[in-house]
DNA sequence: GTGAAGCACT
DNA sequence: CTCTGGGTGCTTCACC
């Protein structure tokens, strides 16, 4: 039986959640009330065994000693090379405290010695980032199986803002200090492997006392082999597309460069803030009242430039300027070098254990900020291929999700019913707001509408609404308070948010993921209004993490399980991108579309909008 | 090496 | 009138 997220996930498919719950309720359940008291440490002995395993006799009766476990600690010992073209140096492990054992991987063959010990399913696993070892590991064949507890993840749950790194939660709960030897690769990871294995059954603990086990157990472990498989199976890119766009963008940007240098009658670094401030403002005297930075340099954002372009025609070529080098440096010119020599793709790192709210985040290199709004940059999203001419390339991305969420978690009947009717959500706002009929709303008031939705989720002001619309604070104050007349329930929502933090000193998603808002009661007013914007947004943002990751987790084990050739390969807070194989359209897009719909069931329902193309720019 | 500024995404 | 939209990661400049 594979083990499901709730009730939901696999070929029998049944929401999981039939009833609603308040956002403060966790849907997992309270845990005991009493208050996390920090345990009291004894003292660890300090005479811990690490042995290095070489010989082959050795190595068989370690293997033999592994199969025995219910539960081994491991660490896998990589070099350095980037772009996933890495080796494997050793394994470490560890199943009893203070013991430990480290074989060296000269030869890749040994490996396999080990393969029924990692594969199997009777044997649970623990690490501390284990992502990294399961990874590692199906490089070069190996297919991790059966149960895993992150001790990095464990500590996220618990504390998400901290610092999850292994040597300062050894000072914490073991109250030890790591060896960290720079020449004893064996001492090294030997010593990760068994003080991992030590600080499980404190977090656990502390799991348990919190109300995160499920979490935990159900969502963030299991999410990890989804993680792996993602980032092994990479993403292709269209070289020959980025090198065509690389010198495109090359031609464009040292044309405007030049015509810079004309109207300024000067040549400088344009790239460099402060010496273009001084062109801008000491020079052609743009602003007399020039914005300064904290440094006390001249502010020469996108913001400040916008609202200048028509005083000098200077500025508009300096924001061209600035997007077409944006685009080659960080993109069109970076992505290719991080292709791998192993496949020939590219492997980004999705980092479980950073974000406050719960989101995932991703690097080397980031696939969650590849352009789309401008077209210069939309084209990057084309060369974003499927692997081969088997393939194409799916997106499923849910529509609207943190609105749906903060309107049944709110109870809002209007922008509930909005939802289920499957009206314009942005449109029906703007009518309510602006008290015309729906068929009345202009392009214009639908934008105002726009923002305003997006605002609340952010807990903006009126200020801030003025700001994004270039309208006078007085029509943004105007705004709101009609959107609040006409959403009650949202506006209370939003102080309950706050009143909750204010007391708990928390605020919790609809899996009882917290974030700490200690700030919220802060007698400086700027602090204090930053928790409060993080107690409306937190729950929020985590709730639409939590649904997605439970969709990911499902349709990764279903994809497994049926055996599919699709692979999921990249997420995007509110979507998924798979290479879809040509002869599983029909079986995949439904099912994928259904298991995110379905992953958790709220109040309104989830809409997905699924695209299917040749690139990732097509399939949206 | 590090922080600031700026900007890409959701 | 304080301050002023949540969450990330990467590149470049400038300075240490």
């Amino acid at each position: 039986m594979i083990p499901r997220v709730f009730a939901v996930g696999g070929s029998t498919a049944a929401p999981a959640i039939k009833e609603s719950k308040p956002s403060q309720l966790s849907m997992f359940g309270k845990a005991s009330p009493a208050a996390t008291e920090t345990q009291q440490i004894i003292s660890e002995p300090t005479d811990a065994s690490y042995q290095t395993v070489d010989a082959d006799d050795k190595i068989n009766s370690l293997i033999e000693k592994l199969k025995e476990q219910k539960e081994i600690s491991l660490a896998v010992a990589t070099d350095e090379a980037e772009n996933f073209d890495f080796n494997i140096t050793g394994l470490a492990f560890s199943f009893s405290v203070n013991e430990a054992f480290f074989v060296p991987i000269k030869d890749k063959g040994r490996l396999q010695d080990f393969a029924e010990v990692f594969s199997s399913e009777r044997i649970s696993k623990t690490g501390h980032n284990i992502k990294q070892s399961i990874l590692s590991l199906k490089k070069f064949g190996i297919e991790m199986q059966g149960q895993l507890f992150d001790t990095m993840l464990a500590h996220y749950l618990i504390e998400p803002e901290a610092s999850h790194d292994l040597g300062i939660l050894c000072n914490q709960y073991l109250s030890t200090q790591l060896i960290a030897s720079d020449t004893d690769e064996a001492k090294n990871y030997g010593e990760r492997a068994e003080r991992t294995l030590q600080l499980k059954s404190h977090l656990e603990k502390e799991l348990h006392v919190r109300g995160h086990w499920r979490l935990g157990r159900e969502v963030e472990m299991p999410l990890v082999y989804a993680l792996a498989s993602m980032e092994f199976e990479g993403v292709a890119l269209d070289e020959a597309a980025l090198n065509g766009m690389s010198s495109s963008l090359k031609k464009d940007s040292e044309k405007t460069q030049s015509e810079i240098f004309k109207l300024a009658e000067a040549e400088f670094n344009i790239a460099s803030p402060k010496q273009l401030g001084e062109i801008l403002f000491d020079k052609l005297k743009l602003l007399d009242k020039a914005k300064k930075t904290k440094t006390g340099q001249y502010a020469t954002g996108e913001e400040v430039l916008v609202k200048l372009a028509e005083e000098h025609e200077i500025v508009r070529k300096i924001l061209d300027f600035r997007e077409y080098e944006k685009l080659r440096s960080t993109y069109v010119d970076a992505l290719p070098k991080m292709l791998s020599k192993f496949d020939n793709r590219i492997h980004t790192d999705y980092r479980q254990a950073v974000a406050a709210t719960g989101r995932l985040s991703s690097n080397n290199p980031n696939l969650q900020n590849i352009p789309i709004r401008t077209e210069k940059g939309r084209q990057i999203r084309g060369a974003f291929v499927p692997r081969d001419k088997n393939f194409l390339t799916m997106s499923a991305d849910y529509s609207q999700i943190e609105l749906r969420i903060a309107a049944s978690f709110a109870k809002d009947e209007t922008m509930t019913e909005a939802f289920r009717t499957g009206r314009d959500i942005h449109t029906t706002t703007a009518a309510k707001v602006f008290k015309v009929d729906i068929d009345k709303v202009t392009p214009d008031m639908r934008r105002k509408a726009k923002e305003v939705n997006f605002g609340i989720l952010y807990g903006s002001t009126a200020f801030g609404l003025s700001q994004n619309l270039n309208i006078s604070r007085g029509e943004a104050t105007e705004i709101i308070d009609s959107y609040f007349k006409e959403f009650s329930a949202i506006k209370k929502y939003m102080d309950d948010s706050i009143n909750f933090a204010r007391e708990k000193e928390y605020v919790e998603t609809i899996l009882g993921r917290r974030r700490y808002l200690r700030d919220i009661n802060s007698r400086n007013m700027a602090t204090r209004q930053f928790a409060e914007r993080n107690a409306i947004n937190a729950p929020i943002q985590g709730s639409a993490a939590d649904i997605i990751k439970i969709a990911m987790i499902n349709i990764h084990r279903w994809l497994q399980r049926e055996k599919l050739k699709t692979k999921m390969i990249m997420q995007v807070h509110d979507e998924l991108v798979f290479d879809l194989h040509v002869d599983e359209q029909e079986i995949v897009k439904p099912k994928v579309t259904e298991l995110m719909r379905t992953a958790v069931i709220l109040d309104v329902p989830m809409d997905v909008e699924v695209g299917i193309g040749k690139n990732w720019l097509e399939a949206h």
